[in-house]
DNA sequence: CGTGGGGTTGATTCTTATCAATTCGGGTGG
DNA sequence: CCACCCGAATTGATAAGAATCAACCCCACG
């Protein structure tokens, strides 16, 4: 993972990572952040329904946004890894819909969600940019339905752990996973038993290896092979020819 | 498919129904649109994976977005109904993630997506505008996850129902709905057998009757209560005060 | 009259949930 | 260093839910 200098925004150099930054574009962003938190594993950003004025952009470990039915079943919407921004999906609405949790200790910055209405105002590269990356976000969402609704439990999973891969930019076989089974089961819609049972499935046919929450991958040919992944939903291009020539 | 001229933009309506607009931004919006088309029953205004240079309001008639997966099973992602607007969830995108279909024979307005950019540079109220679009569009895309992912058929059936009797806003308990069970199935992540058998359970139960496209419903509560429907998420307000202020 | 698409129903099979018992591994306190 | 504890993972047995396959009905439409 990359090193951040002392004293730059983590939003700035999240942006920075997808398009070139003028200096009136880096001082707009830098203005949103005030500070950085930490919080522990379990531990929640935000709870469902609450009044929320502000997003975050996370440095450091996992989290996810979640949501608690009446009879006290979960299922995750999202998962957060490094440099994504936490909360962006509800940038309109003036109430949370889901719940945001930390996965692991993570770190975040916190930014105030009605000053974005300064960056629409004076920037509409940025304005531009922040559509691009809930388009982005709405393809994770829809891939994700169809995960869930059309693909069976070893579909299901397989498709999880490319997808993570792939988000997770790793070119090594082997990366780290730091999530529970009942947390991977509420992802995907099935019981955490289930998960164990399918873990094993994938064991046997050779296709992953995994302890302690590293997962190493075998036969990636044959997870994406089996879960239908199609990788074009994570990597699509923006329509603005304003944005796309300057686009990393 | 056939062209027709038209008076007034439908996408000044549809926009003017939820705020108020100057005369500034109903130039603008009409400025975008250039005629309106037809399409009939189960044609396909665009394909998954089309450069895709527009999007659609939606005048009349019921449309969706559909993905076909390798093995010919789909999954519809969105039902649209009149006044939405098809294909917004892309408009960041250069190339489509799904395919849109006319469920009944629909008029709908084209507009090309790059002129958004003359919006942000315009008027930022419209920018709020198309931001609290989307994220209402998500709200719905998440709604569908947890429907799918934990909820069993008659739960989701039930949702559904409730759903588009909520967003057809109607006030009397029968309303016409347009599309077969294939669809509703693929809608829910069920076969169209079970729908079948799963209309009959809620008939069975008093809850619902129907017959040719028509459902009646005769125990709103008992529907609501079974599925766990929260309406607040088809009517979360907008962050912006720019905006609030002048919601309709 | 046929014909075809959608809907219904029954029989069977497959997938996954649920419940329960057991094991594993890491952390804690004596 | 060891005994214990606790949450997570595993495994087995059973039950529930939904898919699949197949037959049949209904009806709109040529």
């Amino acid at each position: 993972m990359s090193v951040k200098p002392e004293g730059e925004s983590c939003i700035v150099h999240q942006f920075g990572k997808m398009i070139e930054l003028n200096e009136t574009e880096i001082n707009l962003l830098s203005a949103l952040e005030k500070e950085v938190r930490l919080f522990k594993a379990g531990e929640r950003l935000s709870l469902s329904g609450d009044y929320s004025d502000r997003f975050y952009t996370l440095k450091s470990g996992w989290a996810c946004a979640i949501k608690t039915l009446a009879d006290g079943q979960r299922q995750v919407l999202d998962i957060f890894l490094p440099g994504q921004i936490i909360g962006l999906r509800e940038i309109g609405l003036s109430h949370s819909l889901s719940e945001f949790r930390a996965l692991t200790t993570i770190e975040v910055c916190p930014f105030p969600k009605q000053r974005l209405t300064e960056i629409f105002e004076q920037s509409v590269r940025l304005t531009d940019l922040f559509f691009l990356i809930m388009a982005r976000e709405q393809a994770m969402l829809i891939e994700r339905i169809i995960n869930i609704g059309r693909r069976n439990a070893t579909e299901r999973l397989a498709h999880f752990i490319v997808e993570m891969k792939t988000r997770l930019n790793q070119r090594a076989s082997e990366f780290h996973m730091p999530i529970n089974q009942s947390i991977i089961g509420d992802t995907l819609g099935i019981s955490s038993v289930h998960v164990s049972r399918t873990f094993k499935y994938l064991r046997d046919l050779g296709y992953i290896e995994k302890n302690n929450g590293q997962i190493e991958i075998k036969n990636l040919e044959g997870l994406i092979e089996l879960s239908g992944f199609d990788r074009t939903y994570l990597e699509s291009t923006p329509v603005w020819t304003r944005l796309r020539s300057s686009m990393k």
